[in-house]
DNA sequence: GTCTATAGGCTGATAGAC
DNA sequence: GTCTATCAGCCTATAGAC
């Protein structure tokens, strides 16, 4: 996290004098990056000046030129990625065998885990699936299909085995993406409440609310007397 | 846009040559209201130009100041406005002595009229706390939490007198808000995806999402027994 | 109350030195 | 690869005619 500065020149300067970078410790694209997704998440793209990303990666702003062509792309790079490495696990569990009740449950922890890994993912789909993928080309449009292909995928088989309820697939891909995303997102604002005095209770553990998202959906979806007096936490993140 | 060119002369022009409005057939306040809270779901408050609300409603843009005192008192009116409706709404239940699994259901319901009142409150408010509830003053700030309080006590009476498992009252109401919030602020997605051949299925109705929803928190947060094999349809919108 | 015209600030992108 | 300086466009808000 700190920052060894880097030159390409004659190697004398002493690092001292070179501004402190507030991400990473080599690459500049990887500290916009990061930079860019925490702001996007938290101000939309719209509510971002290219100057408060350079300024928060501790980055001249005309390296998001130089680096990523301009502040769309740099937003699509970020959005592109993230999503890849969603649809490439929500894949992996889509082609698996397990009995779709655990599969679910490995659902809800994988987005779990995604979100440790990327913090500002939840917020910043969010954003763009509520502004209907404006800024999204066809490609990267049909990434969110994909993920619910996938989920739609399990549990149709799940209602075919006879393991789940006779649920439509499309419903449960919402109500389920659409309370984890909502819960990740809105966390922010829980502490701004939390620390103005408004909110009496402490911000809740994450993993807790994980759990209690795959409790719900194992007594509300799995077929009569199955999934009620489950122990809980075999697949948790 | 449109506009026929208007001229400032002696004042014999015929109704008909007046700018047709868009929305409302009086007041300008409503118009100015309904336009805008139309594009700000649709694309933040950063993403529209006031010019583009004038536009929508079919108005000069200096209306806005003149009516509102600026771009954020006029975002901050709608969305007051809409919060202090679902406030009424959730209070009335959270005050009733029904039964804790109906008021659940009533709970639902009552989102689901909400947004057909107002189409665009579901995308806006997840704006708003996405942002941190950052353009809202400590009053309005307030409101979200009313809203949680009013279904927290309803979900701790069930869980008090045995007709709810022992469940996180703040855990079922982030659930329940984010799977239905989230429902609604993406539909315009999902038409958009259907409109391009990315989404087989076409747009599934609301009130069929409701009702899922409905049997999803029976089954899942009922005590053992009492929700299973429950009709369906007792508090529909 | 409604409009036109314009002032003034901010933003994204680039040119060009190093 | 990185920085400074700068420009052209857009946006909110207001002044002032009607």
């Amino acid at each position: 996290m700190d920052g060894t500065p880097r030159r390409s020149g004659p190697s004398a300067s002493p690092p001292s004098r070179r501004r402190r970078r507030r991400y990473d410790s080599s690459g500049t694209r990887e500290a916009l990056l990061a930079a860019a997704a925490k702001l996007f998440a938290a101000r939309g793209f719209d509510g971002v000046p290219v100057e408060a990303i350079a300024a928060e990666a501790g980055i001249n702003k005309a390296m998001i030129n130089y680096h990523f062509g301009g502040k769309r792309p740099l937003y699509r790079a970020i959005v592109s990625s993230t999503f890849a490495e969603i649809i490439t696990g929500v894949e992996a569990l889509a082609a698996s065998r397990r009995p779709v009740p655990a599969l679910l449950r490995d659902l809800v922890a994988l987005i779990g885990e995604m979100t440790l890994r990327h913090p500002h993912f939840p917020a910043m789909m969010l954003r763009e699936v509520l502004s209907g993928g404006r800024r999204l080309d066809r490609e990267l449009v049909g990434q969110p299909v994909r993920v619910l292909g996938a989920v739609a995928r399990i549990v149709e088989r799940g209602v075919g085995d006879g393991t789940l309820r006779p649920v439509d697939p499309l419903f449960t891909h919402l109500g389920l993406v659409g309370s984890l995303l909502f819960f990740f997102a809105t966390a922010s604002f829980r502490e701004r409440l939390h620390a103005e005095g408004l909110l009496p209770l402490p911000p809740p553990d994450p993993t807790a609310y994980i759990r209690h998202v795959q409790d719900l959906i194992t007594r509300g979806l799995v077929a009569q007397g199955d999934g009620a007096a489950r122990p809980a936490g075999e697949s948790d993140a």
